[in-house]
DNA sequence: ATAGATGCAAAGGGTTTGCACTTGA
DNA sequence: TCAAGTGCAAACCCTTTGCATCTAT
Protein backbone atom coordinates (compact mmCIF):
# COMPACT_ATOMS: atom_id res chain seq x y z
CA UNK A 1 0.00 0.00 0.00
CA UNK A 2 3.02 2.53 -0.64
CA UNK A 3 2.24 3.10 -4.42
CA UNK A 4 -0.86 4.71 -5.89
CA UNK A 5 -1.95 2.44 -9.25
CA UNK A 6 -4.92 2.92 -10.95
CA UNK A 7 -6.57 -0.54 -9.86
CA UNK A 8 -6.35 0.81 -6.33
CA UNK A 9 -8.31 3.67 -7.61
CA UNK A 10 -10.83 2.32 -9.24
CA UNK A 11 -11.33 -0.11 -6.06
CA UNK A 12 -11.59 3.23 -3.44
CA UNK A 13 -13.78 4.84 -5.91
CA UNK A 14 -16.11 1.98 -6.64
CA UNK A 15 -16.91 2.43 -2.28
CA UNK A 16 -17.85 5.88 -2.30
CA UNK A 17 -20.14 5.20 -4.79
CA UNK A 18 -21.45 2.17 -3.11
CA UNK A 19 -24.78 1.89 -1.56
CA UNK A 20 -24.01 -0.46 0.39
CA UNK A 21 -21.14 -3.27 1.40
CA UNK A 22 -19.82 -5.23 -1.77
CA UNK A 23 -18.67 -8.69 -2.39
CA UNK A 24 -15.22 -9.11 -3.86
CA UNK A 25 -17.16 -10.44 -6.86
CA UNK A 26 -19.24 -7.09 -7.26
CA UNK A 27 -15.92 -4.75 -6.71
CA UNK A 28 -14.56 -6.66 -9.35
CA UNK A 29 -16.94 -6.00 -12.24
CA UNK A 30 -17.37 -2.22 -10.81
CA UNK A 31 -13.56 -1.62 -10.95
CA UNK A 32 -13.00 -3.76 -13.67
CA UNK A 33 -15.04 -1.11 -15.39
CA UNK A 34 -12.49 1.96 -14.80
CA UNK A 35 -9.23 -0.54 -14.74
CA UNK A 36 -9.75 -3.19 -17.79
CA UNK A 37 -8.52 -6.41 -17.24
CA UNK A 38 -8.42 -6.22 -13.49
CA UNK A 39 -7.79 -9.33 -11.50
CA UNK A 40 -9.85 -10.87 -8.81
CA UNK A 41 -6.52 -11.33 -6.78
CA UNK A 42 -5.74 -8.02 -7.15
CA UNK A 43 -9.53 -7.31 -5.68
CA UNK A 44 -8.56 -9.55 -2.90
CA UNK A 45 -5.20 -8.59 -1.95
CA UNK A 46 -6.63 -4.72 -1.84
CA UNK A 47 -9.62 -5.59 0.30
CA UNK A 48 -7.15 -7.20 2.89
CA UNK A 49 -4.71 -4.36 2.91
CA UNK A 50 -7.65 -1.63 3.07
CA UNK A 51 -9.72 -4.00 6.17
CA UNK A 52 -5.98 -3.85 7.88
CA UNK A 53 -5.01 -0.09 7.09
CA UNK A 54 -8.53 0.21 8.29
CA UNK A 55 -10.28 1.73 5.11
CA UNK A 56 -12.95 -0.54 4.82
CA UNK A 57 -14.59 -3.21 6.95
CA UNK A 58 -15.69 -6.84 6.56
CA UNK A 59 -19.21 -7.05 6.72
CA UNK A 60 -20.77 -10.69 7.22
CA UNK A 61 -24.02 -11.74 5.73
CA UNK A 62 -25.07 -15.27 6.87
CA UNK A 63 -24.37 -17.71 4.07
CA UNK A 64 -22.86 -15.32 2.25
CA UNK A 65 -19.15 -14.53 0.90
CA UNK A 66 -18.13 -11.52 2.65
CA UNK A 67 -18.49 -8.28 2.10
CA UNK A 68 -16.91 -5.09 2.66
CA UNK A 69 -17.52 -1.03 3.27
CA UNK A 70 -16.33 2.10 4.02
CA UNK A 71 -14.97 2.35 7.81
CA UNK A 72 -16.51 5.86 9.83
CA UNK A 73 -20.46 5.01 8.68
CA UNK A 74 -20.73 4.53 12.40
CA UNK A 75 -22.61 1.76 13.99
CA UNK A 76 -25.50 0.57 12.05
CA UNK A 77 -27.08 -2.54 10.65
CA UNK A 78 -28.04 -4.39 7.33
CA UNK A 79 -31.31 -5.47 5.25
CA UNK A 80 -30.89 -7.85 2.90
CA UNK A 81 -33.02 -8.42 0.25
CA UNK A 82 -34.54 -12.20 -0.37
CA UNK A 83 -35.24 -11.47 -4.10
CA UNK A 84 -32.60 -9.77 -5.59
CA UNK A 85 -29.39 -10.48 -2.73
CA UNK A 86 -28.55 -6.23 -2.69
CA UNK A 87 -27.60 -5.69 0.74
CA UNK A 88 -28.42 -2.20 2.40
CA UNK A 89 -27.07 0.02 5.34
CA UNK A 90 -30.00 0.44 8.07
CA UNK A 91 -29.98 3.37 10.06
CA UNK A 92 -29.70 3.35 13.74
CA UNK A 93 -29.81 0.27 16.54
CA UNK A 94 -32.58 -1.28 18.71
CA UNK A 95 -29.82 -0.97 21.47
CA UNK A 96 -29.29 -2.85 24.05
CA UNK A 97 -29.01 -6.85 24.14
CA UNK A 98 -27.68 -6.86 27.69
CA UNK A 99 -30.70 -8.97 29.17
CA UNK A 100 -30.92 -11.35 26.47
CA UNK A 101 -27.29 -12.90 27.56
CA UNK A 102 -26.94 -15.60 30.56
CA UNK A 103 -25.38 -14.98 33.60
CA UNK A 104 -21.89 -14.88 33.69
CA UNK A 105 -21.45 -13.99 29.65
CA UNK A 106 -19.89 -11.02 28.89
CA UNK A 107 -21.61 -9.22 25.30
CA UNK A 108 -19.59 -7.36 23.67
CA UNK A 109 -20.99 -6.16 20.43
CA UNK A 110 -23.78 -7.64 18.27
CA UNK A 111 -25.05 -7.98 14.67
CA UNK A 112 -28.21 -7.73 13.26
CA UNK A 113 -29.10 -8.63 9.65
CA UNK A 114 -32.94 -7.57 8.40
CA UNK A 115 -34.39 -9.75 5.86
CA UNK A 116 -37.22 -9.37 3.58
CA UNK A 117 -38.24 -7.50 0.53
CA UNK A 118 -36.55 -4.02 -0.62
CA UNK A 119 -38.58 -1.25 -1.70
CA UNK A 120 -38.24 -1.98 -5.28
CA UNK A 121 -38.72 -5.56 -5.62
CA UNK A 122 -41.83 -4.93 -2.79
CA UNK A 123 -43.09 -2.65 -5.79
CA UNK A 124 -42.68 -5.34 -8.45
CA UNK A 125 -44.32 -7.79 -6.66
CA UNK A 126 -47.15 -5.57 -5.61
CA UNK B 1 -33.98 -41.27 3.93
CA UNK B 2 -35.59 -44.50 3.83
CA UNK B 3 -33.41 -47.16 5.89
CA UNK B 4 -31.84 -46.66 9.50
CA UNK B 5 -28.17 -46.51 9.52
CA UNK B 6 -26.14 -46.18 12.07
CA UNK B 7 -24.31 -43.33 10.66
CA UNK B 8 -27.89 -41.59 10.71
CA UNK B 9 -28.48 -42.63 14.28
CA UNK B 10 -25.18 -40.78 15.56
CA UNK B 11 -25.93 -37.78 13.91
CA UNK B 12 -29.23 -37.14 14.86
CA UNK B 13 -27.88 -38.33 18.51
CA UNK B 14 -25.05 -35.79 18.15
CA UNK B 15 -28.14 -33.23 17.60
CA UNK B 16 -30.01 -34.57 20.52
CA UNK B 17 -27.01 -33.62 23.20
CA UNK B 18 -25.59 -30.54 21.72
CA UNK B 19 -26.49 -27.25 23.50
CA UNK B 20 -25.89 -25.28 20.58
CA UNK B 21 -25.51 -25.18 16.41
CA UNK B 22 -22.81 -27.18 14.84
CA UNK B 23 -21.17 -27.42 12.14
CA UNK B 24 -20.27 -30.15 9.75
CA UNK B 25 -16.60 -30.90 11.47
CA UNK B 26 -18.26 -30.96 14.76
CA UNK B 27 -20.52 -33.28 13.80
CA UNK B 28 -18.03 -35.42 12.23
CA UNK B 29 -15.96 -35.42 15.08
CA UNK B 30 -18.49 -36.36 17.74
CA UNK B 31 -21.10 -39.10 15.63
CA UNK B 32 -17.52 -40.05 14.62
CA UNK B 33 -17.39 -41.83 17.92
CA UNK B 34 -20.33 -43.74 17.72
CA UNK B 35 -19.75 -44.97 14.26
CA UNK B 36 -15.55 -45.40 12.96
CA UNK B 37 -14.75 -44.57 9.91
CA UNK B 38 -17.92 -41.92 9.52
CA UNK B 39 -16.78 -40.02 5.96
CA UNK B 40 -17.30 -36.18 6.02
CA UNK B 41 -19.69 -36.46 3.15
CA UNK B 42 -22.07 -38.80 4.62
CA UNK B 43 -22.20 -35.89 7.19
CA UNK B 44 -22.86 -33.42 4.88
CA UNK B 45 -25.38 -35.24 3.13
CA UNK B 46 -27.22 -36.33 6.43
CA UNK B 47 -27.28 -32.90 7.45
CA UNK B 48 -28.77 -31.97 3.96
CA UNK B 49 -31.42 -34.40 3.98
CA UNK B 50 -32.51 -33.58 7.76
CA UNK B 51 -32.64 -30.06 6.46
CA UNK B 52 -34.84 -30.90 4.28
CA UNK B 53 -36.96 -33.48 5.83
CA UNK B 54 -37.41 -30.47 8.42
CA UNK B 55 -35.22 -32.24 11.40
CA UNK B 56 -32.69 -29.66 11.11
CA UNK B 57 -32.38 -26.22 10.49
CA UNK B 58 -29.28 -24.26 9.16
CA UNK B 59 -27.52 -21.73 10.77
CA UNK B 60 -25.25 -18.85 9.58
CA UNK B 61 -23.06 -16.95 11.77
CA UNK B 62 -21.57 -14.79 9.91
CA UNK B 63 -17.93 -15.60 8.87
CA UNK B 64 -17.89 -19.32 9.53
CA UNK B 65 -19.57 -22.40 8.14
CA UNK B 66 -22.79 -23.32 8.31
CA UNK B 67 -24.07 -24.77 11.87
CA UNK B 68 -27.05 -27.02 11.94
CA UNK B 69 -29.27 -27.24 15.22
CA UNK B 70 -32.98 -28.73 15.53
CA UNK B 71 -36.01 -27.79 14.74
CA UNK B 72 -38.76 -26.91 17.14
CA UNK B 73 -36.99 -24.63 19.51
CA UNK B 74 -39.04 -21.48 18.65
CA UNK B 75 -37.40 -18.50 17.62
CA UNK B 76 -34.18 -17.82 19.64
CA UNK B 77 -30.88 -15.88 18.54
CA UNK B 78 -27.28 -16.79 19.04
CA UNK B 79 -24.34 -15.59 21.14
CA UNK B 80 -20.63 -16.45 19.94
CA UNK B 81 -17.64 -16.44 21.97
CA UNK B 82 -14.74 -15.37 20.76
CA UNK B 83 -12.45 -16.82 22.63
CA UNK B 84 -13.44 -20.40 22.41
CA UNK B 85 -15.38 -20.14 19.03
CA UNK B 86 -18.51 -22.04 20.75
CA UNK B 87 -21.97 -20.63 19.54
CA UNK B 88 -24.76 -20.72 22.45
CA UNK B 89 -28.36 -20.24 22.27
CA UNK B 90 -30.26 -16.99 23.58
CA UNK B 91 -33.38 -17.44 24.82
CA UNK B 92 -35.94 -14.74 23.80
CA UNK B 93 -36.02 -11.96 20.91
CA UNK B 94 -35.76 -8.15 21.57
CA UNK B 95 -38.62 -8.12 19.01
CA UNK B 96 -39.89 -5.32 17.21
CA UNK B 97 -37.41 -4.03 14.07
CA UNK B 98 -39.87 -2.86 11.53
CA UNK B 99 -39.07 0.71 12.72
CA UNK B 100 -35.85 0.20 11.32
CA UNK B 101 -36.34 -0.64 7.90
CA UNK B 102 -36.74 2.47 5.46
CA UNK B 103 -40.27 3.38 3.55
CA UNK B 104 -41.55 0.39 0.88
CA UNK B 105 -39.27 -1.88 2.67
CA UNK B 106 -40.70 -4.89 3.68
CA UNK B 107 -39.73 -6.71 6.89
CA UNK B 108 -39.83 -10.36 7.01
CA UNK B 109 -37.54 -11.83 9.22
CA UNK B 110 -34.18 -10.97 11.09
CA UNK B 111 -31.39 -12.55 12.75
CA UNK B 112 -29.22 -11.44 15.76
CA UNK B 113 -26.00 -12.44 16.85
CA UNK B 114 -24.35 -11.79 20.10
CA UNK B 115 -20.46 -11.32 20.19
CA UNK B 116 -18.45 -11.31 23.68
CA UNK B 117 -16.84 -14.15 26.33
CA UNK B 118 -19.01 -17.06 27.50
CA UNK B 119 -19.03 -17.49 31.41
CA UNK B 120 -16.45 -20.04 31.19
CA UNK B 121 -13.88 -18.05 29.24
CA UNK B 122 -14.37 -14.83 30.80
CA UNK B 123 -14.20 -16.60 34.20
CA UNK B 124 -10.55 -17.84 32.64
CA UNK B 125 -10.24 -14.35 31.63
CA UNK B 126 -10.83 -12.63 35.16
C1' DA C 1 -32.04 -59.51 -4.49
C1' DT C 2 -31.82 -54.77 -4.95
C1' DA C 3 -32.14 -49.99 -4.37
C1' DG C 4 -30.66 -46.88 -0.68
C1' DA C 5 -26.70 -45.46 1.92
C1' DT C 6 -21.76 -45.12 2.58
C1' DG C 7 -16.69 -44.00 1.91
C1' DC C 8 -13.30 -42.60 -0.99
C1' DA C 9 -11.47 -39.65 -4.16
C1' DA C 10 -12.17 -36.32 -7.60
C1' DA C 11 -14.55 -32.17 -8.84
C1' DG C 12 -16.51 -27.43 -7.70
C1' DG C 13 -16.65 -22.66 -5.95
C1' DG C 14 -14.61 -19.02 -3.39
C1' DT C 15 -10.19 -17.29 -1.53
C1' DT C 16 -5.13 -17.18 -1.12
C1' DT C 17 -0.47 -17.65 -2.70
C1' DG C 18 3.84 -18.16 -5.80
C1' DC C 19 6.09 -16.20 -9.38
C1' DA C 20 7.41 -13.66 -13.39
C1' DC C 21 6.13 -9.31 -15.47
C1' DT C 22 4.77 -4.48 -15.15
C1' DT C 23 4.89 0.04 -13.32
C1' DG C 24 5.11 3.99 -10.02
C1' DA C 25 8.44 6.89 -7.84
C1' DT D 1 16.46 1.64 -11.42
C1' DC D 2 14.02 -1.63 -8.67
C1' DA D 3 10.84 -2.97 -5.22
C1' DA D 4 5.76 -2.61 -4.83
C1' DG D 5 1.94 -4.01 -7.26
C1' DT D 6 -0.32 -6.87 -10.73
C1' DG D 7 -2.18 -10.92 -13.45
C1' DC D 8 -2.10 -15.57 -14.17
C1' DA D 9 -2.33 -20.09 -12.65
C1' DA D 10 -1.77 -23.28 -9.10
C1' DA D 11 -2.84 -24.25 -4.42
C1' DC D 12 -6.20 -24.39 -0.49
C1' DC D 13 -10.24 -25.08 2.17
C1' DC D 14 -14.90 -26.29 2.54
C1' DT D 15 -18.62 -28.56 0.23
C1' DT D 16 -20.65 -31.49 -3.36
C1' DT D 17 -20.66 -35.28 -6.59
C1' DG D 18 -19.47 -39.81 -9.10
C1' DC D 19 -18.88 -44.34 -8.46
C1' DA D 20 -17.90 -48.84 -6.64
C1' DT D 21 -19.07 -51.19 -2.46
C1' DC D 22 -21.84 -52.27 1.38
C1' DT D 23 -26.21 -53.13 3.71
C1' DA D 24 -31.12 -52.68 5.38
C1' DT D 25 -35.16 -54.46 4.01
Amino acid sequence: MQRKTNQRDAIMQVFEEARGPLNPQQVLEAAGRYVLGLGIATVYRTLKALVERGHLTAVQIPGEPSRYERCGKGHHHYFRCRTCAQVFNIEGCPGNFAALVPRGFRLEDHELVLHGLCAGCAKKKA
